[in-house]
DNA sequence: AATTTGACAGCGA
DNA sequence: GTCGCTGCCAAAT
């Protein structure tokens, strides 16, 4: 087996991400740049995507609550195909628009909302 | 150690 | 509205 050890890094900067995306209320998303923005780092939201990439799934991460800023799910090869996430987010309450997006406007994640 | 890539965001034309 | 360039952080090669 060539290294089927798990890649779970959870660093400092990860860990963070990883503690906004939890608190991340069901029916609701959040942009990569905001979580960047909300652990102290709005440039890093490149970072926040690699961190999810891998989140260690022990964590119980709802990585799928969150998408980029134009309300798109993932390129698809995360979480096993782009429309199990939007399944996943639709099962909780998530609105997508008739073109594929995920409604922004009223689903996106507020801190007032948590 | 250095370079490249990547689940992105923001600004200008 | 779209298209292209720049900036940031971390992981992989």
């Amino acid at each position: 087996m060539r290294n089927t050890m798990p890649k779970g890094k959870p660093n400092k900067f990860s860990m963070r991400v990883y503690a906004v995306v939890a608190g991340i209320p069901a029916g609701k998303v959040a942009t990569y740049g905001q979580i960047a923005a909300y652990i102290g780092n709005p440039l890093a939201a490149r970072a926040v995507g690699e961190a999810m990439r891998n989140t260690p799934a022990y964590l119980d991460i709802p990585c799928h609550r969150v998408v980029n800023k134009r309300g798109e799910t993932a390129p698809g090869h995360a979480f096993g195909g782009s429309g199990k996430q939007r399944a996943m987010l639709e099962r909780e309450g998530v609105l997508f628009k008739a073109n594929g997006t995920i409604d922004m406007r009223e689903c996106l994640w507020r801190e007032k909302d948590g």
